[in-house]
DNA sequence: GCTGAATCGGACCAGCGATCCACATAAGTG
DNA sequence: CACTTATGTGGATCGCTGGTCCGATTCAGC
């Protein structure tokens, strides 16, 4: 890749990132192009669609949150690191207003440039999900589909500016369902521990 | 109104049910006049925007799920009625893909034209939810505005594609959550009925 | 400095919701 | 029935979106 072009391809993420956090994933590409001094050629040269661009931003985020799964299946009991990992998962998606319903979309369309990070997403829940399960912490009919569509409707209650206000609070009473006596959480109403 | 008016008032609100029953709530609205045959300014005319639209196609609907909510107040027990109700919420949302992001947008819009329809709504589930603490079958650290917030969180869910097949599963794990021993729910690990 | 290839961005396209206004027509009046 | 007027209509148009094309520009190697 030619210098210039090297440099205006990172000042492009550099600027889509900041109007991204500003107003949200939907924002007009053209804007992204203006702000970043070229036009919107260049900018849809170097990521073809959207989905590109959000794919190149986000990708050194979807690695942090899947390594620290890694970390978490070692270093936590399986019901506090499935609980820590979703709560960290649900507060990512804050910072990239609207990326939810893109990545419900990627998951399952095997052309989009955010299919393989959100399937890697889905296997690193599901790794700790198994592992609480075996634990007895975490319910047993549910798998990391399940996970995944549960990490994506809290992050999308937190994207509604009428339901974000709540967002933590929906985070306990979901999470009071996947893991009935986690630590932390009050439960319902009386669960009995397991043994 | 004067009488064509009126008749094509109705045949647009006709025409605007099957397109949005056949392509989501999203549908060009110059797509429906256009099947209707008539100008795009007609029909913004007779409904000014798009909620507008949805508004007088779903009154019905919205005072359907309420009068049901007053039925099953009296008729059934405190839990049933919540999670019957609960169920009919979500199902009925999957007539009118993409309708939920609109109706979270609307309940704290004073402005939208689906303003008044979510309030009454919301307010028939708070009803029923309170009857149900009271019961002490539902939890009682969620209000109103919470359970409107995980109606619209699986009726989201229903809506993507790639969720809709756990859609009725999510169902149920959000349900033990908010009823820990409902009645036809399998709770998730063992909870102590309330006596 | 020159040349060829890589890169750029203004001009365009189709689609969207929305608005305007000349025209058509129904409803009321004599 | 004829005439008037208020109402309803829809094609043309606007600004905006994501996306494509191609002539002009700039870089990299010799």
């Amino acid at each position: 890749m030619r210098a210039d072009a090297r440099k205006n391809r990172d000042h492009l993420l550099a600027v889509a990132s900041t109007a991204i956090a500003e107003q949200g994933v939907d924002v007009a590409l053209r804007d992204i192009a203006r702000r970043a001094g070229v036009g919107l050629a260049t900018l849809l040269r170097h990521f073809p669609t959207r989905e590109a661009l959000l794919d190149a931003l986000l990708h050194a985020s979807f690695d942090e949150l899947t390594a620290k799964a890694g970390e978490l299946e070692t270093s936590s009991a399986p019901g506090d690191a499935l609980v820590s990992w979703l709560r960290d998962c649900v507060t990512w998606t804050t910072e990239y207003r609207g990326v939810t319903v893109l990545m419900a979309a990627a998951i399952e369309d095997p052309e989009s440039a955010l299919h393989a990070s959100c399937v890697t997403l889905r296997a690193a829940g599901a790794r700790l999900l198994t592992r609480a399960q075996a634990a007895g912490t975490a319910r047993d009919d549910i798998d990391g589909d399940d996970l995944f569509a549960l990490i994506a409707m809290l992050a999308w209650a937190g994207d509604q500016p009428a339901l974000a206000p709540r967002a933590d609070h929906l985070f306990e009473v979901v999470a009071s369902a996947v893991l009935p006596a986690a630590a932390g959480q009050s439960a319902p109403l009386r669960t009995r521990p397991v043994s």
